[in-house]
DNA sequence: TAGATTGTTAATCGATTAACAATC
DNA sequence: TAGATTGTTAATCGATTAACAATC
């Protein structure tokens, strides 16, 4: 089966799972995987993990299963991550900090080229130059800019959006505790902490309510 | 009805939400809210929220809708955000460092009461007292600690994960980007930013696949 | 070839939405 | 009372799982 359009969110989400093992298997120097050996390391079952690539292709053979090598870069072009990438960030509180430090990103081609916050500050042997959050519309219209990640206090963030999409980055990551509104087509991602420590806290106390 | 235990995940997931947008709608000073109302600013239908909230209780009242506060104290207590808890946070790089700073969750009542990292070190007006990992067990054995929280590099985290459940945390709150594996009935909860930023990713590069 | 495992269709399961009687 | 809106059941929709023919 050919690229198929309209793949519902839950596979999308899965995808990012199955390339960070499938990378793993790669570096232990395995060479071929079948459906049934992924699903015992990542816990699905074999039928979902089929069905879930079998959106965007056939990239298994039969009685053989899958390429670690060959699935691997498969992936890494569906999900775009054999791109480069160029990014902002808005906001250098604490989160904003630990995002601009995050080694991972830049080594997998992510890049924040640029940051802003409300005052400017020059570079020095720790931090990078902060621009005013003023200049921003300027910047957006000189540079190309793929992503614009938002670690703003949640005032802001919204009016940050509106900056960042009327400067046509292509997509924003947020991190402010907010749900924000994109225009533009511009794709949003959430990385909502607060929600995530309450749904902790949930279980935490309803451990009878594991229906897993 | 009343509680009902088996509640599907989903539900759960968007009980934060409803907490969150409650709050808001709380300090803009507004007493009572419809599930029309919810479903508007939410996105979410009224159908699904009047559902979900009758898992746990009949909140709402016919004809006039829902008291914010009330509804706001009753999803804090089901949450579980009415009570306070102590956390530890394990590994002192740029997240763990951004997650110590973050003053919401202090305000909410979730205290971190001890650091852990590889090296030891005193505190300074900066940053707080590191202790050894290596007296982890011994901290765990001596204080009641509810969360435990691993922002340590991928390599040590199920290690880490290991040491938290056996000291008898409740939960983990799990920052590195590898699927961990707790015991002893022990919470997991994961923020994986690698597989969000892959998300956003593939959407950049798929936007015909918007399809909610 | 025989065994293994895929790709894909059909069956099942669960979650969301629609509808409406109950009632404030 | 009349209007509004809940709580809850039934209908729909979508996602997951099971099954198996195709085939390496």
């Amino acid at each position: 089966m050919a690229k198929d359009n309209g793949v519902s969110l839950s596979v999308i989400k899965r995808l990012p799972k199955y390339y960070r093992y499938l990378e793993s298997i790669n570096d232990r120097g395995i060479v071929r995987v079948s459906s049934k050996e992924l699903s015992e390391i990542t816990g699905l079952t074999a039928s979902q993990i089929r069905q879930d690539l079998n959106h965007y292709g056939c990239f298994g053979q039969q009685g053989y299963g899958y390429n670690v090598r060959e699935l691997m870069d498969e992936l890494s072009k569906i999900i775009g991550v054999d791109k480069k990438y160029k990014m902002v960030l808005v906001g250098f509180g604490n989160i904003g900090h630990a995002l601009y430090k995050y080694k991972s990103f830049q080594d997998l081609g992510y890049h924040i080229d640029a940051v802003f916050d409300l005052e400017a500050r020059e570079a020095n042997e720790n931090d990078p130059e902060i621009v005013s959050i003023e200049k921003l519309p300027d910047y957006l219209k000189n540079n190309k800019v793929d992503i614009g990640i938002i670690s703003t206090p949640k005032d802001a963030s919204q009016e940050v959006c509106d900056i960042l999409c009327d400067g046509n980055v292509d997509g924003i990551w947020n991190f402010s505790p907010v749900d924000i509104k994109t225009k533009n087509d511009v794709v949003l991602e959430n990385v909502h902490l607060d929600e995530s420590l309450f749904t902790l806290t949930y279980f935490i106390n309803s451990p009878e309510d594991f229906n897993f």
